[in-house]
DNA sequence: CGTTCGATGCACT
DNA sequence: GTGCATCGAACGT
């Protein structure tokens, strides 16, 4: 499991370093797991696409807390997102987790997505942040668990990610500018179009 | 391949 | 009342 440390640095190295992480969930119908292949940094409030934009609310509390916490909630009113709180109490930041490649509990996700009609490939189970909180169970109440240690956390299971992607962010009609979204290159569990996909791309390893 | 559009609930003005 | 850090079906090219 990964220490708080880990957590409480700059968000765009934590959201680098998240890529191969395993993010695990324990509830009462089984365990899901799934590692990380997609990531997009939300930095303070001069991101005016950070919830904490408008200054400390109810609703983005978790932000400036400390690091390390799960920051959960409901978007369009049908998907729920799930961030992990970086850099250090008071300082609002925090890393979305958009893609995941499904490793344990692949029939319970199945199960979870199931009301999605066709049957669902092993790369289409948890592609997209709202389509990875419903194979892994994450709802309003997973909101300000503790990522390290409680029924939702991730670890390092020794995996080593060769080359890494940096682009813009994905759905957001403001501060389209800032390449603040992460991926595993060429990783088939990665969302968006994957015509543009390629054309994203800038570089490997590095950002700028 | 691309674009458009409806569903849906909550926080915030 | 407005606006989303989305998704997928339905269309057009």
């Amino acid at each position: 499991m990964l220490p708080r440390a880990f957590y409480e640095r700059p968000t765009l190295d934590v959201a680098r370093d998240l890529l191969g992480k395993v993010m695990v969930h324990r509830t009462a119908g089984g365990v899901t797991a799934g590692m990380i292949v997609e990531t997009e940094a939300y930095i303070g409030e001069d991101d005016p696409a950070c919830h904490a934009a408008p200054g400390p609310t109810t609703r983005n509390a978790p932000l400036y807390g400390p690091p390390g916490i799960a920051y959960v909630y409901l978007n369009y009113g049908i998907h729920y997102l799930v961030n992990a709180v970086t850099e250090a109490e008071g300082h609002p930041a925090a890393v979305l987790i958009r893609a995941l490649e499904p490793i344990d509990g692949l029939r319970l996700m199945s199960t979870r997505r199931a009301g999605d009609g066709r049957a669902l490939s092993r790369h289409e189970l948890c592609r997209g942040p709202g389509n990875l909180t419903k194979a892994m169970g994450i709802t309003l109440s997973d909101n300000r668990l503790d990522l390290v240690g409680s029924r939702l956390v991730i670890e390092d299971r020794g995996v080593r990610v060769d080359e890494v992607s940096w682009g813009p962010r994905i759905g957001i009609r403001v501060a389209t500018d800032r390449p603040w979204r992460c991926w595993i290159t060429h990783h088939s569990s990665v969302s968006g179009p994957h015509s543009s996909r390629a054309a994203l791309q800038l570089g490997k390893t590095r950002r700028d």
